[in-house]
DNA sequence: GTTATAAGTTAATCTAGTTTAACATGTTTT
DNA sequence: AAAACATGTTAAACTAGATTAACTTATAAC
């Protein structure tokens, strides 16, 4: 199993010793999807934090009525799981899907726990993660009130070309909160201005 | 200064020895503001994370035409910074003012860093601080797209009830992502119907 | 290579929420 | 207590985006 991509990214965040890594990494667990298995299933209780080596997932919930609502993309080199049931350890809200063939290393809570002891310096790669994962999730809700659709799909589209090319435009559509067929008017409308 | 509302706050997240403690409480710095002062401008960088002892602010986002749009109320044992400017020391994308005469305590930057060295657990205690943040955001997120403003309006006064009493009604319609003629609308709807 | 099935487009009709504007109430200043 | 200003309400006209439904284009299955 191939560990440079997760140590390569973690160095950004903070520095580990030599035998820190290696202890680090011989606890690493690492698993295959297929495209369209469940990592999460909303009701059920989140058992691993999930680190994407490759492939593609999305998180979203669905409502009585079977509507699902995209809530993030994640793709190699980020996280994906529903971090809300994992850290109380309760049912799930949302759903996490594979939507390529994807290789994680997952992460459950009594094995993180016990790294957070055995490697202190864990917890502040994981409060630095978080912080900027709340630091985008609130500037998206700024972005949802003050912008409207067209603004918000051409900051997507650059913000996450990748993302873009590999997902359907519906999901596209449902992670922007808008319907299909109302990213398809936008699109048309982007094109033709150009 | 009273540090037992910040004490009893942290001892809900972490275990600090008495040791800890009086090293941490003789770090803290408190500092007041009056009503309608700002704690952190736009384009400034934030230079503390603030904890509030008591009163109540707001952190908005000011558009080009000038409209507020309010992401956060924060009232007494939470937060109030732009964390995103606060953590990469960059220009603040928020301003936060004073609804109220507010007492916080203050952490610069510089301090908070050398407090997490002098005491590693406090890397644990913002880490599960800023998880609970993030994933009410999350949540949030989803909400605006899933419901419409007057169920939002209702979870809203039912989760914040203080806040609801506490805050002019326009700066609530900013929360939600509406009117203020709109949720004026939908409070008579909701009086009417009940 | 034809038949299903999933994904994407277009256009007409409809609605949640905005805009504008006039008015009402409350609160601070002098 | 009047003036000035901030906050809140109501109603009519308007728009961004939803809904419905028919159609087109891909992709997969046999």
């Amino acid at each position: 199993m191939d560990n440079t991509a997760f140590l390569n990214y973690i160095s950004s965040y903070i520095q580990l010793t030599s035998e820190e890594q290696s202890l680090l990494c011989s606890r690493l667990k690492f698993r295959n999807y297929l495209k369209n298995q469940y990592i999460v299933q909303q009701g059920d209780v989140c058992r691993s934090a999930n680190f994407i080596i490759s492939g593609c997932t999305k998180t979203f919930y669905a409502n009585n009525e079977g509507q699902e609502h995209i809530v993030m993309f994640s793709i190699e080199n980020w996280w994906s799981s529903d971090l809300g049931s994992f850290i109380t350890q309760t049912p799930a809200d949302f759903n996490v899907q594979c939507l390529e063939n994807t290789q994680l290393i997952q992460f459950t809570y009594d094995n993180l726990e016990a790294l957070y002891i055995e490697i202190p310096k864990l917890e502040r790669l994981f409060r630095k993660i978080i912080e900027r994962a709340f630091v985008a999730s609130q500037k998206r809700i700024v972005r949802n009130f003050t912008l409207d659709a067209k603004a918000r799909y051409k900051i997507f589209k650059t913000t996450y070309p990748k993302i873009d090319q590999r997902v359907p435009q519906y999901m596209i559509a449902s992670y922007l909160g808008i319907t299909k067929e109302f990213l398809s008017k936008i699109k048309s409308q982007v094109i033709n201005a150009s």
